[in-house]
DNA sequence: CTCGTTTTGTTCCCGCGTTCACAAACTCCT
DNA sequence: AGGAGTTTGTGAACGCGGGAACAAAACGAG
């Protein structure tokens, strides 16, 4: 393991681990919900729904919160976890496109439970701006750089026509915007150093009708 | 290559491929929509957002349609890519749920263009039935068992509140559907020779999280 | 205090996926 | 026809992630 020097050096986590820990995160907190205060890996790894060997393995990254013999204290490494991960703090998100799925996202509770805060709601076509979704009034997508510069807005969600999906990514990286996340079905370029992560439910859906092919043909 | 017998067997196509072909379809089609006729694996790789040695291999799993020194056929490899996905022909999709997120996929214009056909939308909510969405009316959830009998359903889609998404992919399982896409936040087993797909929303979000974080560390 | 039990943290190995690099194959021009 | 130029398809090397297996550490009983 690296030494924990007091720099506090960020050691690096794999990036399959990464994608695991809020998995991991929301199991502990229905454990927590369960009022369930110590678990073992194997309890704690089926709740995820992955094995116990890599369950131990993605922990031991973060550092050594478990106790041999015994397992993991539920809240201890439910908070190291949250730390980790970044979502003991408030995370300013602003959604551009508003339409059905740019409405289900403002609404989606899962959001503000887990440390994001929807701060704006912006839409290119005008006839939608000044009408309220989820408590918050649809503006104008010129409105993005008073927006970020005012509420520090670091994550944007992509949730426009594929058309206009790339317009809508330069300009948030031209505001400062640094983690993308793209509901619309084409592929959106931005410099390096500028987080893309992807959601395409039609991909999905053609990736199950795949198998379901395959299954089919026996 | 693997010799093609006259028995057609289905060569195993690795999973991260799979993964990658409604890409390069949707890459196709775009070039199709263009007007543009043949194009290298240089081509369709940027238009794809991924490597082009990476693409020629993914293709070559599917087969040999390309032309040393020309490139490939757009329409001609886009027949082949859909062919060998499945989405030639047309699934039916039940979608459990309609809440907010469910009422967005009801809408979602990308599943009817590439093969999808949502037959039913259930709702446990008896509130909510008689209504109708996106042309379909609302049902009861017990429908589901005629509906998948009379539809010849393979493809459920899961848009509950988490609690209540484990009982009704039992359900499905026990109806015949053998795929299913899980958009609940939670966990869900099923048995072997079902396949499970799972879209989270806010995984997604604390991934980026996590990046932003170590980038303001530094 | 010592021994047996439990469970973590880690090492080692294997297989998959990515990428490079190149031979094979096709076109075009002379 | 032949050679130059292009582009595919694939063999080989490499790195990452998954899983088994085990040593190290804590606890409890006697």
């Amino acid at each position: 393991m690296t030494a924990r020097s007091t720099s506090e050096t960020a050691r690096d986590i794999p990036e399959a681990t990464v994608a695991r820990l809020p998995v991991y995160l929301r199991a502990l907190n229905t454990l927590s919900d369960e009022a369930i205060r110590t678990c073992s890996s194997e309890d704690l790894a089926s709740a995820a729904g992955v094995n116990s060997a890599k369950l131990r393995k993605d922990l031991s990254y973060l550092g050594s919160y478990g106790t041999r013999g015994v397992g993991y204290d539920v809240d201890y490494l439910r908070y190291q976890i949250a730390r980790e991960i970044g979502v003991t703090q408030d995370w300013a998100v602003v959604i551009v496109g508003i339409g059905n799925l740019g409405h289900a996202l403002a609404n989606y509770s899962g959001f503000r439970s887990r440390g994001f805060h929807v701060v704006a709601l912006l839409d290119a076509d005008d006839t939608r701006h000044g009408e309220e979704v989820a408590g918050v009034r649809v503006r104008a997508f010129d409105d993005l750089e008073a927006i970020v510069a005012e509420q520090g807005v670091a994550i944007g969600v992509i949730a426009t026509p594929p058309a206009g999906a790339q317009d809508v990514a330069d300009r948030m990286v031209r505001c400062g915007i640094t983690s993308i996340l793209n509901f619309a079905p084409t592929v959106i370029t931005v410099p390096t150093g500028v987080d893309v992560r992807k959601v395409d439910l039609s991909i999905e859906l053609q990736i199950l009708a795949y198998h379901e092919q395959r299954k089919a043909q026996l």
